[in-house]
DNA sequence: TCCTTCGGCGC
DNA sequence: GCGCCGAAGGA
């Protein structure tokens, strides 16, 4: 029989997808699809080439039947929506605060080419950097302009931040700042304090604390969490 | 021993 | 109903 083992477009180059329609026995008609790295090897389930990317890579986005990324089709625990009666009486709000992140079709192991200009050179180790995340400086700069909005894409009112509040750094938009903020809330557990290093405000492209958001030090006080408290008005609880 | 193919378990 | 993997059977 002819086999044909397609070039998948959302694989990278070297990966082929095939699939085998079954033409005999009680489940004739059935087709099983299976996949092929650049190396030749053959995969037949999802969890297979799970394990060979390892943890690395998150797969749950991946049709293996297709071949495709299907973005918002998270197979685990059925997705429920606002405009779900199911979700409408005792639905537990999203409690989901991992931040989005970019699907790319490149999910797959790929070759790479390491190019070494000066073979003499000492590589410094220090410990401590080289298990830090590499980071854009400023990268919250990307995020201007980008409004959330709700099922009806409806835009989403802004917030206000509190008047205390300084950034540091090239940009000091409102925009900018909630968004270094909240990030910083949803990156890590630890306390988020602001730039507490003085030189950070002086020159923040070498001394900026990339964990901390680009604002200067503050302090939240029990009086800030009481105006919190408050209901705001003009704002409607949910939407719809 | 390797590969293709269908069965069938378990979710 | 379907994904996953075992294993039969052929090369």
């Amino acid at each position: 029989m002819e086999r044909k083992r397609t070039d998948c477009p959302a694989l990278p180059p070297g990966w082929k997808k095939e699939e085998v329609i079954r033409k005999s026995g009680l489940s004739a008609g059935k087709s099983d699809v299976y996949y092929y790295s650049p190396s030749g090897k053959k995969f037949r389930s999802k969890p297979q080439l799970s394990r060979y990317l390892g943890n690395t890579v998150d797969l749950a986005c991946f049709d293996f039947r297709t071949g495709k990324m299907m973005p918002g089709k998270l197979q685990k625990s059925k997705q429920r929506f606002r405009h779900d009666p199911l979700s409408l009486k005792g639905g537990k709000p999203d409690l989901n605060t991992a931040l989005p992140i970019r699907q790319t079709a490149s999910i797959f192991k790929q070759p790479v080419t390491k190019v070494t200009n000066h073979p003499g050179n000492k590589v410094k180790t220090d410990l401590q950097r080289a298990t830090e995340q590499p980071r854009q400086l400023f990268w919250e700069k990307r995020l201007k302009g980008l409004r959330s909005s709700d099922v009806a894409e409806q835009v989403l009112r802004s917030m206000d931040l509190p008047k205390g509040l300084q950034s540091v750094g090239p940009d000091s938009s409102d925009d900018t700042l909630l968004s270094a903020i909240a990030s910083a809330l949803h990156m890590s557990s630890a306390p988020i304090t602001g730039q507490t290093s003085v030189a950070a405000e002086k020159n923040p492209a070498i001394w900026l604390n990339t964990c901390q958001p680009l604002c200067k030090a503050f302090t939240v006080t029990d009086e800030h969490i009481r105006l919190l408290r408050r209901p705001a008005s003009g704002l409607s609880a949910s939407p719809s």
